[in-house]
DNA sequence: GGCAAGCCTGAGAGGACGCTGAGAACCAGT
DNA sequence: ACTGGTTCTCAGCGTCCTCTCAGGCTTGCC
């Protein structure tokens, strides 16, 4: 999952960036509206944390011209406490969820975890595909039943497959959602890799090579 | 959704009703301690919202009743800011979250969904994981039915983590319930240390670290 | 069949992560 | 001020994860 987090206050964007890593996401940063509004053009993000108040270019306005430009990738502002806007603005200006600072690191990853839940198709919080579940809320998976260790990358992979279950996902996109690298020149065989590692850990048959394409997991209905 | 809201400030819990309407739960409002445990213990709520401080019986002693009771139904606690309670002392007593007033409505919304999520847990007021008995009450923690000397810090933590038994709890979200810091870009590594003071003191086996992700403590069986 | 492009995988280097011992800082009680 | 206990920081070390590389295998096409 790859975030785009635009404030200007940089210790609080750094320390974003730490704790949301930490969760699993791949965290990018832009310090004023302008740089914020050409990131998410141009980044295809799965999500937007974005301050009210910016330098250049205001949430509000950054959010009100993504729209126009039809990118509806889900966005949770931040706002200041002591606000002249209220929270009714930052939605109806097109924001999916608002969040008021000071806030902890716990409520914001619960917000980003529903918004993305919410975000493409309502989909239950455990993804399901064959055998396999995955719980990304306890960072669990399940193969006929059993937990199965996994690793952080690992896991990372499988949530943005499942996520996308019965979708060819190319390797390029693979790579620039699970890995944090916009450099395209670079060798994609990582994805391979962890693919098998996930074949050997669930079954060969949980993720199709699509071959030319990239990766797809079926569309999941268990039992 | 059906909500119970147990507060003694008419204008805040009326405000909360509408609010909470607004998102689609279903609200009955409750004044006092005695109300709201007649309503609690009647009414098959899906969750309680409880003011710490109430007239007739405490939020405190309201939820031990419950609990006692064997309702597990999920308790959100409100707490005031300059309590001679703390909120660590709100979650001993058998509370599944807890919010500082004064705080904001959508964060509250957030946490609601949080828990009901999660769902309401069955749980014995002694919670039990492998050999290892904790009993939020008294404070105290047995290893094989002997006590063990333990100490606040070490406490909370367990507490904290047998409370979620069977999920992964992240060293961020540990920090942030037990050391009640919401700054962060703090060393994480004070976690790792009292992780490893509980397993020396009850045993290598009471806590799995799940590496890239936090801790879990096995879902414990009860007798 | 023969070939090339695409994909898979075993081996291993390097680094990130988590664990721990030592001890400093702090607090309460004497 | 001294003692005993608790909390927290720090640095070193071992382990597991991550990623690269090279060679082998499969697939599609002629």
């Amino acid at each position: 999952m790859r975030l785009l987090v635009v404030d200007d206050e940089l210790r609080l964007a750094r320390a974003l960036q730490t704790g949301l890593s930490r969760e699993g996401y791949v965290v990018d940063l832009a310090h004023d509206g302008g740089a914020g509004l050409d990131a998410a053009l141009a980044g295809d993000y799965d999500l937007i944390v974005l301050d009210l108040m910016l330098p250049v270019l205001s949430g509000y306005e950054l959010v009100r011209r993504l729209r126009t430009a039809e990118v509806w990738t889900p966005v949770l502002m931040l706002t200041a406490k002591d606000g002249e806007y209220d929270e009714a603005d930052a939605l109806d200006e097109g924001a999916d969820d608002y969040l008021t600072k000071p806030f902890s690191l716990v409520v914001l990853v619960a917000r980003i975890r529903a918004l993305l839940r919410r975000g493409a198709a309502p989909r239950p919080a455990v993804m399901r595909s064959g055998t396999v579940e995955v719980d990304p809320a306890t960072r669990r998976v399940l193969r006929n039943g059993e937990e199965v260790e996994i690793t952080a990358r690992e896991f990372a992979l499988l949530a943005y497959l499942t996520r996308h279950a019965g979708q060819v996902v190319s390797k390029a996109e693979l790579y620039e959602h699970v890995w944090e690298s916009h450099d395209h020149s670079r060798d994609l065989n990582v994805v391979e890799v962890y693919v098998g590692y996930l074949r050997r850990k669930l079954g060969r048959d949980v993720i199709e090579t699509v071959r030319g394409a990239g990766y797809r997991v079926p569309e999941g209905r268990s039992s």
